[in-house]
Formats: structure tokens, sequence, C-alpha cells
DNA sequence: TCATAAGCGAGACGGTACGTCTGGTCTTTCA
DNA sequence: TGAAAGACCAGACGTACCGTCTCGCTTATGA
């Protein structure tokens, strides 16, 4: 579904010293790099996107909010998708930190339905924090568009939260509760991607009620009993 | 799914001559207003979508190509987006008008699961075809970071697919196929929309056995019986 | 010097209904024409002149201020230039007509350095005459760069005046005060040029004493001796 | 009369990596500033303008044809006059540089007349020059329309010239050829003036013969009795 | 310890496209 | 059939950014 939580995985020390680049960077020498700018950059890219929207959003923009040269830019990025994409990484990271790991656990009440109605609760909650919107649909438009893009967006963004789903279901499915044989990333789509998609395409409200129709459609199915 | 057969609804004639534009345009004079230029400026801008991808699609090219000045463009449209939205949904309509209303109906053969699953791998096969893909990305990606385009291209394009897809799902209700107490519009989602979010997000293959399985699922849930 | 009484000449009746273009417009049949629409596209033009400045006064403003058709305006000038100078020798001859035509004579009280000096002081002051400056100068400025339009505006605007210094240089020859031999027209010069050089190329102020010592410089170059 | 010759003042070293603006650019950092880029506009420019004429001339033009983006003259220039006007001042000054110093300087062989006959034949063949007529036509038609264009260009082309005619007056006047208490600048206008005005304006042919015609007429007003 | 070579802020540069404005032409509708 | 209206093709305007390229100036080793 929607990248609920944005790198919400274990996230086994990126060192921020030298935090391998989304998409390799080839030349220059990572050690000497500044952080003070660094962080400076993730700022301003997210502020201006939140201001101003993605597509007014320039490189311009973002070297002089962040008191920057432009050539620190684009010696370090490939594109102003790509300096946000970080930018967002790294916020998701951040707030990892402040907030703790388990915060963004799936419990396991033996309660499959419950569980996913929690989780699914607190993804609409999360799609809505004005922190994360504006930065967030730039980057999946992008995605749709960009397919390089958009893999590393899935890869490092909705990876991690979708893996946590499938290893809900898989308790689940060991506990009995689900189907044997079923294919769980496959499953776990039927109620995280209606979502998605109304968020994204605007197809429709996304409810706390909407979420709990979802869980109990695609684990009780549409056919009668 | 997402937009499978732009357009694809009965349409009681919406008179080619004077067509509602999709966002409305009040200032000039629609009577006046040279079709010859219009018709040009939608192969304009389909083609070059296709060639080049839409962020190096410019209004300029499209007027270069269409041998149109700048400002019939800009009389008539917004944006880039809106001249291809608009040039998308007239491509839908004509291939429309030479294909025959029944083509995209959903068939009606008592056996919901065939039904669905047929529509859906035809949906597939449309996500593919070369001529759709790239501008109905670029529709869908503009749709996402600008809700007011978005919900146009929610309405005229998804729409008249998804209600297909409910009239198919309330027959079989009626033929007791499905539970009642349903809300067919969410239960249409669990199929449509995973395959919307792997087209969309590069989440996953769209192959016809992925589609039967979503169908498959939704239909009978996840839950053992 | 320059252009002191635009169309002071005696003119014989320019019959207001079908008065010769400035410069030979070919088609239309002049005879149906709308003076109504005559009338307002010159006010339309000095006013705009006067207004916003000839450079930005353009062909379309003119037709919109006078509530005219673009074409109306082509149809019978050739350019914004030709517009201008029309409009302006009817406002000199409305001006005329309202003055009276001695009100424009070189008096001949038998002192010519008098009445030159009466002359040329007039001149200034109508050089400063806010309705002409802005119009008078852009033709000028039009003229030094268009060598058609520039010796229409000569013949149309400054001719009819030097010939009334010719003449009174003549009759000063006559009485003896300007040598035989000397080229009238070339004299004339001697005082009207450095006036039409100040006040065009801003080379100096132009004011009643410095036309006096003019005439008196010049006059006694010209005197016998 | 007009400009005969640009920048013929003896001129200084007016260091040409730092030459002072026409009109103050204050801005950018004129220390980082191209001179290739500088010379090409400056070549562009005269070039557009001797092929095209003025009003054809474009800022786009000069760029195109300098190899230059337009920014780069927007960066430095006001308008395109002011580009005009310095590629034409920087023009004369190579020119000076190869022709030498007192190439342009009037001579003093005590013939008052003798010499300012020589001078304004000079000055005659320098208006035919097909590098400067159109250039400088245009230059001055703007300075007409325009004040602040104007008095620079009556600062930097004019001044020096008329400058050197008031002191060969002066030379005169000391030797007793010209009368006492007369306005030097006054007095070259009788002579330059009506040049300039046949010139500019088209009032009249100007030949060697008109110009000594001019100083004969001239002088005598100026001698003493 | 200090030169030396990188990253850095700054911003000029050659470009492209923007969205606007105007020039001239052409077409429609009215009187 | 002249005129008002205004859509049309064309293309320049001046602005905004792009991505590249110097400039000095830190600044952090490594000889």
């Amino acid at each position: 579904m929607a990248a609920q939580k944005p790198t919400r995985s274990p996230r086994p020390a990126p060192a921020p010293a030298a935090p391998a680049p989304a998409a390799g960077k080839p030349h220059p020498d990572a050690a000497r790099r500044s952080q003070r700018s660094r962080q400076a950059i993730y700022e301003a890219a997210l502020a201006l996107v939140g201001e101003v929207g993605y597509p007014k959003t320039t490189i311009e923009g973002i070297a002089a909010r962040a008191g920057v040269g432009k050539q620190t830019i684009y010696r370090w990025w490939s594109s102003k998708a790509d300096v946000l994409l970080e930018a967002f990484l790294d916020l998701g990271e951040r707030l990892v930190e402040n907030a703790g790991e388990e915060a963004y656990a799936i419990p396991d009440t033996g309660d499959v339905a419950a569980d996913l109605k929690f989780t699914l609760r607190s993804t609409v909650d999360e799609l809505r924090d004005p922190r994360f919107e504006a930065p967030y649909r730039a980057l999946a438009a992008e995605g749709v568009v960009n397919e390089q893009l958009g893999r590393t967006f899935v890869a490092r963004l909705l990876e991690p939260s979708l893996q946590l789903h499938a290893d809900r279901l898989r308790a689940a499915q060991e506990a009995g509760q689900v189907r044997q044989g079923i294919d769980l990333r496959i499953a776990l789509e039927l109620f995280v991607s209606p979502l998605a998609q109304r968020w994204l395409q605007h197809t429709g409200p996304y409810t706390h009620a909407y979420t709990d129709t979802l869980v109990d459609y695609a684990l009780h199915g549409l056919a009668p009993r």
C-alpha cells in the first residue's frame, strides 16, 4: 500500500557519516563531504516542497534556502527527485529515532483482523500528516513516471512496511487464521492497495471505517458462506 | 482497476463539435474555434508524450509540431496536463467509436469469477498497450500531485470503468454469488486496486495469473472455510 | 526649423469625406469609409502616444481604445507610424481651423531680426506644448530611421513652415537687409537647424534668449557688407 | 555636427578590462564578466543593425548570432538601444586605435574657414560610411524619443567632437578671426546643426559644397566688424 | 607544519521553456 | 460590402531554471 511508515524497518546502522547514496554517485570524496550542507539541503528541500509544492521547488531554490552553492547539490545528487527522496528518507529515520523501534511494528494479539485494522488506522493517520503529505505525494508521482526512481521509492519506503504486513499474515497463517497456500504478498495487497489507490488517485475517502471494512472483506472474502 | 477503458461508457452522443471542456475554459468564443488546430494539438501532444516522455514534452513543442501558435494552446487550455488529458479523452473516444460499444462491456455469463478474470486480463493487456502507457502514466502522476486534475482524471477516465465493475458485482449479488450487505464500491477495489498499484508504483509484475489470483482471493476471502 | 506649424499651408479644401491619404493606400473604396472610426482612431492614437509613449502604443491598443477592429486600421494604414502621422496632421488642421490662418504667418514689420526672433520664440513655445511633444518626437524619430516616412514628415509638416521663413528672408533680401546671392534655403537653416537639433537631440536648452542669439549671429553672416 | 567622430577624444586609457558601462549596471560582478561574450555581442548587434535594420534587430537575434544566452545580454544591458550604444562606442574606440589620435583633430592652419570646411567635409564622408550609417541613425532616433539614452548619446558621441569645434573657434577668436563676446557653443551650431538636420531628417542633400557654404555664411556672421 | 588538493559558496555562462504580448491575416456576423 | 470582433500563426519579449563552468576561500589531511 502507500508507504505507511517510511523506513520503519530495523535499519542496521546506516552510519550517518557515510550513507550509501540512493543511486550511485560516482566521483567525489564522500569522506570530506560537509554534513552541515547536507542537512541544510534536506531541510530546505522538505520545507520548499511543503510550502510551494514539488513542481515549484527548484534546485536553485533549495540551494539558496540552504545557503549552499548549486554545485554542491549537483555534486551529490542527480536530480530534484533524488534530493527529495534522500531528504524524505532522512526525515523518516530521524522520526523513527525519536519514536522507538517497536512503535512501527504490527502488533500480534492473536486477532489478525484487529491487529490489521489497528495498523491500517495508523497508516491512515500517517497519510494525513502534513509533514509527509507533500513530499510523499511528490515522490510517488515521480515514481509513476520514472521507473528507476519508482523502484527505489518502493524498495526504500514501501518494502519494509509491506514486509511487516506479510510477516503478520504469515503468523496468522501459522495460527490457522489464513488459508494455506495463499500467496501472502498478494494477500496483503487486498487491503493495502485499495487504501493506497484512494490516497494516490483521490478515488475516494480514506477513513478508519473504510480500512476496517477492507480488512473484513479481504479476510473473509465476498462470497456468501 | 486503473482506467482500463477510457470512456468505454455508453456516451449518449457528446456532440463532438461542442464537447464540454474537461475544466471550464471561460473566455473565448468556442463557436469560432478551429477544429483543425484542436485535432492537430491532440495528435502532437500524444505523439510527443509517446516519443520523448511527458517531462520533455513542452507546450512549445506541441505547438510547433501541430503547426499552431502557442497562444492557440494557451487560449483553450490552462496547462500541459490539461491538454494531454483532453487529448487522451479524445483518443479514447475515437477508439471506442472504431471498436463498437459492447467491446468494452463486462460479460455476464453467470460466472462472476470467470467474467471478472476475463475483464481484468484485458485490462492488463490494455495497460501494456504502448499507445496508452506514456500518456496514461503521465496523467496519473500529475493527478497524484494535482488534486483538481486528479479528480477530473478519475471522473472522466476511471469512473466509467469502475461503474461497470460495480454493475457486474450487483448482478452477481442478485444471483446470490456475492454476500448481501457488501459495499460494492469497496468490493471492487479488492481486485482492481492491487493491479492499479502494481502498475502505477512498480510494486510488482501484473500478469494474467496475478489478476486471476486476485479475483479468487477477493471473491472467496483469505480465511479458511 | 522643426515643424512648428503643422499644415498651416492654405490647404485648398481637403474635403473631409475623402481626404487624400498621406501615403497611397491602394485597395478599398474610400467613399464608404467610416468617418466615425477614422476620427476615433486619430484620437486614440494621439492619446496613447501622449499617455504611454510611442513604443508602447500598439495597433491593438489603438483599435481597442477606438472601439474599432484591427482590420479597420490595417485596411487604411500601413503602419503605426503612418496612423500617427495622419492623426497628427489632422490635429494640426483642426487647430489651424480654430486659430485662423494668419496666426501662423511670419510678420513683416520691416525689421527682419525682430520678425524672425518673434517667430522663433513662438516656435519654442510650440515645441513645449504637451499636445505636440510626444507625437511630434515620435514621428521625428521614426523619420530618422525610416526615410520614406521621414520625407513625408518633412513635406507635410516641415516644408510649409520652412517656406514661410524663406519667403520672409526673400522679402528682407529685396529690402536690402540680406546679401544678394545668398541661398535662402541654406540661410534659414542657420537659425532653424540649431533649434531643431537642441530639441531633437537634447544637445542643450532651447530658450527665447537662445533663439534671439541665433538670429543675431546668423543675420550678421547674411547681411550685406 | 552630429557625432562625426565617436570618441575621437584623447581617451587616457580606459582600461579595456574594466570599462565604465555607459549606463550604470549595478548588480552583477563585473570582474567575472566574459569579455569573449561581450565582444561577440557587440559584433552581432552592429552586424544585425546593418543587415536587417534596427527595428528588426532583436535581442534574441543578437544572442543567437553571438552564441550567447539571452540572459547574458539582459544581465549587462537594460535594452536593445543600450547594447547598440555600447557596441557603437566600442566600435569607435577600436577605429580610433587603428587610426591614431591626430587623425580626428581639427587642423589649425591659421585659416579658420579652410580648417572648418576641411573638417565638415570629412564629417560628411563619415556620415556616408556604411559601417556607421545604420547604427548611428538608430541611436539618434532612439535618443529623440528616449531622453535618458539621448543624453548619453550626446555626451559620449557628440560632445567630444563638438568640443573640438569649440576649441578651434576659440583659437580663431584669439587670432582675431571671430568676434569677441561670441558664445562659441552657439556659434558652432551655425554650421554643425544644419548638416545634422539634413542628415537626420532628410531635409536636403549634404554635400561638400553645402558644408562649404555653411561655413562661409556662418563665419561672416561671426566675423568682427 | 605546512602545501596541496578537495569541497565549498557564489554566481556567470549557454541554453530551453515559460507564459504574455503584439503583428499581421483571415473568417464570421452584423448592419 | 465595410466594419466590429476576435481566432489564428508567428515569433519576440523578459523571466526563471537548468546543468556546467570557473572563481577565491576554507579546511583537513598526508609529505
